[in-house]
DNA sequence: TTGTCACGACAAGCGTGCTTGACACATACG
DNA sequence: CGTATGTGTCAAGCACGCTTGTCGTGACAA
């Protein structure tokens, strides 16, 4: 799985710290989302679509 | 989190092995997910979604 | 009755998703 | 210089996602 989360995180002018807080996680799951340590679970994803203004298809893309 | 699998699935005909077998995953995982037990991955959310030409969105819905 | 299929559910085990807390490093700013 | 911010990463712990194997039940055909 890939995605465009840091991408979209920075087109945006927020921080790992400020996008953890919209999104109700830790820093360190952002990071590790952006870094490709895991991926999020279903709900989160959904809510990182959400917060973009995207589908979930458009940001996380199956290898 | 709410989800139409199953009218999805019954609606194309399938059985949960049936669906199982093309999702590669266990007959079991199809039964907990429609059954509400827990929520698929997002890897698995996708492959469920592409399986049924919807969106992710379209089929897992936030409470 | 016997066999088979579909479905629901349980248990044990393993890997992952997420947490808090901590540490290191680079960059920028007083 | 000292301090703050942003990021990467580690550890320990807990809950969830998924597995195989098993069992029970209802429907339905032979």
């Amino acid at each position: 799985m890939q995605n465009d989360v840091r991408e979209l995180r920075l087109a945006a002018g927020l921080s790992q710290r400020e996008l953890a807080e919209a999104l109700e996680v830790s820093r360190q799951t952002v990071n590790s989302i952006e870094t490709g340590r895991y991926d999020p679970s279903l709900p989160l994803a959904i809510a990182i679509a959400r917060h973009f203004h995207r589908t979930v298809e458009e940001i996380f893309h199956v290898d």
